[in-house]
DNA sequence: ACTTGTGAAGATGTTCACAGCA
DNA sequence: TGCTGTGAACATCTTCACAAGT
């Protein structure tokens, strides 16, 4: 099985099966099964499996996945063979915090710039860049190519921003102003909604029981 | 249609819908259609009817729903109507940004208390809350009644502190850390994987076209 | 014997389309 | 006429269960 699509749920998960073999290369193991990966991802064997067949069949009946190969083979897979340029753009708290997550770094990401519209703040360092002048924005995308573009502003300023960055030449923008954002098809939107995360966790906690 | 249980992805949707009906209120707006709401949320407007339906039937035919109304109606379905104490443990710089995060005190969640293990960063202030030796922990729980603990420690501190959580009585856990965690039934558990949406991104980034 | 790979079944979620009410 | 509320149709996702390979 090896549609030219893989779903999105899927997607997800082989993110955290990679980190999981990750984990399993650290250990020293060169062999796992579907039930052991599905326990360290938390979901059940028969979707690991299923989620890995969108990726080929490259497992050993009796025997399991060997533990680099899968790792590549998710790596390739995620478009994590080479090193990617993001933006941030919003040098709050929560811009310079995501500036400097390892996570990121971990997987090819590499922080290229960070942009603010306040004045005061162009120019000081986060991490390993400097502030720029949010007018900086397009020029430096163009001329470096940045193809993610990371969104921390206020909500109020964060579609103009999204604008800005379209027309700037960005091919995939992560959002985390509190704001449903407009982009034009063929641009990859994702948002992450952090005050949702909590009131649904409210949710649970008002409906006690189950 | 009133079932006991509301999907998740519905409680998802109702809390962008409530952002939505907070815009309305401060544009004035008393009345608004399933379709404008739709077009706010960026979802169809089926979708919104489907969703309110949860809640009850409250909408009028031929002319839209409350928007006052609807607002409250989905604040209380999402456990919103009473303060909600949370803490955050790992007191680095995305724990240092959700500490101050906006978004949070909009809805009602007030930051109580921050940890850390580094007895350097003990007694600093972040925000209005000092920061408090992960000892301390437990107790301080247990004297508030703190419902909610967000996790924002490295990956290989992350399960110790969610079990300390749990035993301390927390009732729900919102993780950061890249690790995918294992607490007991009847605690209620959500994630943010923030490296998995930027390799989601990286996918699509390199199956171009569509 | 053990574990994958996958059709088929089952569960869940979304969209359609229209009856019903203002 | 306009817009909601909702069964029914459709689409998607997950799990089962077992044939097939080692």
């Amino acid at each position: 099985m090896r549609p030219e699509i893989i779903p999105e749920p899927t997607l997800v998960r082989l993110t955290i099966y990679g980190r999981c073999l990750n984990d399993l290369i650290e250990e020293g193991a060169t062999l796992v099964a579907s039930d052991e990966l599905a326990h360290r991802a938390g979901v059940n064997a028969a979707q690991v499996r299923k989620d890995l067949s969108y990726l080929g069949s490259f497992g050993r009946r009796g025997v399991g996945y060997d533990v680099r190969h899968l790792s590549d083979r998710i790596a390739t897979a995620m478009g994590l063979t080479k090193e990617r340029g993001f933006i941030i753009v919003g040098a709050g708290r929560l811009g310079s915090a995501l500036m400097g997550y390892d996570g990121f770094n971990k997987k090819g990401f590499r922080a290229a710039a960070a942009f603010d519209a306040d004045i005061n703040k162009v120019g000081q360092a986060i991490g390993s860049v400097t502030i720029r002048d949010i007018n900086e924005l397009s020029s430096f995308v163009q001329a470096n190519g940045t193809e993610i573009g990371i969104i921390t502003v206020p909500a109020s300023f964060a579609q103009s921003v999204a604008d800005s960055l379209v027309k700037a030449g960005i091919k995939a923008i992560l959002n985390f102003a509190p704001i449903v954002i407009k982009v034009p098809a063929g641009i990859r939107y994702r948002q992450v909604e952090l005050s949702s995360e909590m009131e649904v966790l409210a949710h649970y906690l008002n409906s006690q029981g189950d």
